[in-house]
Formats: structure tokens, sequence, C-alpha cells
DNA sequence: AAACTATGCAACCGCTGCGGC
DNA sequence: TGCCGCAGCGGTTGCATAGTT
């Protein structure tokens, strides 16, 4: 079995305690985010790097919005979904102040359970008309292997890798309803231009370039 | 009131991609 | 070019609480 980094040293798992939070967000404040395997050390926790990340990211960060989704949220969420699959980070890039662990969490216990009883199949993400396909002349299947949506995995409950995703048929998550979402690819339409611009942001180059219109 | 079940959420686990060497 | 370590991601688990019988 592969050892867990985090089994090399002594350290606290489970619930977090306000004291250790204090701790990690006093750091993190006064240093900054990044190098999270020294901080548990530079903080004096005695939790792992991967444990403190997850607990800024999901809890102690200060732009997060606590308290239940709206209807708009589900409804984004929905769609997002339709159109991205479970690229939960994706779609928490798309809802301000919520997070990747806070959507999924929800899709799961929630929006899963409601779209069943709708008699919504929500396994079956779709690729809209616009997403450059493999067999456009204008994008090569190297183009489509680079899309950066993560990893290539096809998920177990039958949602598609990414490049499986550029050959899918499409049909518009949307179509019955009054939100168009589009994703481009800002690479396949100025080709390697955009390999070479990809370290310019986060932003730019892990997630395409959503436009919604309502 | 107790036992059981369902639900929601926080945290952990293991894999992958990327950058540095 | 291959190896290694790290950060990030999605899946899964475990626990607390609410609801039901």
């Amino acid at each position: 079995m592969k050892r867990n980094s985090c089994e090399k040293q002594t350290i606290n798992r489970g619930a977090w305690s306000s004291q250790e939070d204090e701790k990690l967000v006093k750091y993190i404040r006064t240093h900054g985010e990044g190098r999270w395997r020294t901080i548990p050390k530079a903080a004096g926790l005695l939790r792992c790097g991967k444990s403190c990340r997850l607990r800024w990211i999901n809890y102690l960060r200060p732009d997060i919005k606590r308290g239940n989704f709206t209807e708009d949220e589900d409804d984004l969420i929905i769609k997002l979904h339709a159109l991205l699959g479970n690229r939960w980070s994706l779609i928490a890039g798309r809802l301000p102040g919520r997070t990747d662990n806070e959507i999924k969490n929800h899709w799961n216990s929630r929006l899963s359970r409601k779209l069943i009883r709708m008699g919504v199949d929500r396994s079956k993400p779709r690729w809209i008309s616009r997403v450059p396909r493999a067999e456009d002349p204008a994008l090569t299947s190297e183009t489509c292997k680079s899309f950066p949506l993560g990893r290539d995995r096809v998920p177990d409950d039958g949602g598609v890798s990414r490049e499986a995703s550029c050959r899918e048929d499409h049909l518009s998550p949307t179509s019955d309803l009054n939100l168009d979402l589009t994703i481009s690819l800002p690479f396949a339409l100025h080709g390697c231009e955009c390999q070479e611009r990809s370290h310019e942001s986060a932003e730019e180059t892990h997630s395409p370039t959503l436009l919604l219109f309502r």
C-alpha cells in the first residue's frame, strides 16, 4: 500500500479545534497561502499540509459564503454539472463564495435526489454545440487532449473523459431554459499562443471561459 | 422514550498533473 | 528524459443531528 506523506509524522486527525483554526488563520494572514507542506510546522500545528489546505479552502477562507444554497445557485449548479460533469472545482469557480467540497456535498445530498425525483438522468454531462469538437478541422486531437479541465480519468458513474467529452454528441443542457451557457477555449481558438500564455493566471489556465447570458 | 434511518457536512484518501532537478 | 515531491482534485468515509417509527 502506498504510504501517505501525512503518515510520516505524528499528526492530529478529525475535527479541527478552534485553537487550531486560530493558528492557521493567523499564519495565513501573515504569510499568505501556498507551500502547504511547510505550513503546519511553521504555524505550530500537528496537522499535515493537505489537512491545513482543506481546512482553509473549505472553511476558514474569509470569502466563503455560508448558509443555504439559493434557488438560483441550485439552477446554476445543475446547468454547470450538465455541462462539465463532476468537475466540482470548475463549477465552484463560477459560484463566488462556494467551495468545490460544499458544492459536491450539496449535489450528492440534495440536488441529485431532486433530479432523480424530476426524472432527470444526472449521470450524463453534455457539451454544448459551441465547444470545439475533435472532428472539427479547427480542432486537432492534440488540442482536445490538452483541454485543461483536469484529470483524464473516466468517472465510474459514466461521466466522460475530457477527450471523450470533445467527441460527445451535444445536447444543450439549457435548451429548455432561458440560460445560455457557452464555453470557449482560448487556446483552441488561438492555437499555440494560448499554450504560451498558460502561465498568466490560474483562472485562464485551468478554466475554460464560461460566458453566461440571461 | 428508545431505536432506527436518513441527511448533511467535514475531513480523509488516493490518484493525477506539473514543475524542478 | 526520467524521477521525485508537491499541490490540487474528486471520491469516499465517518460522525453528528434530525426525523420517523
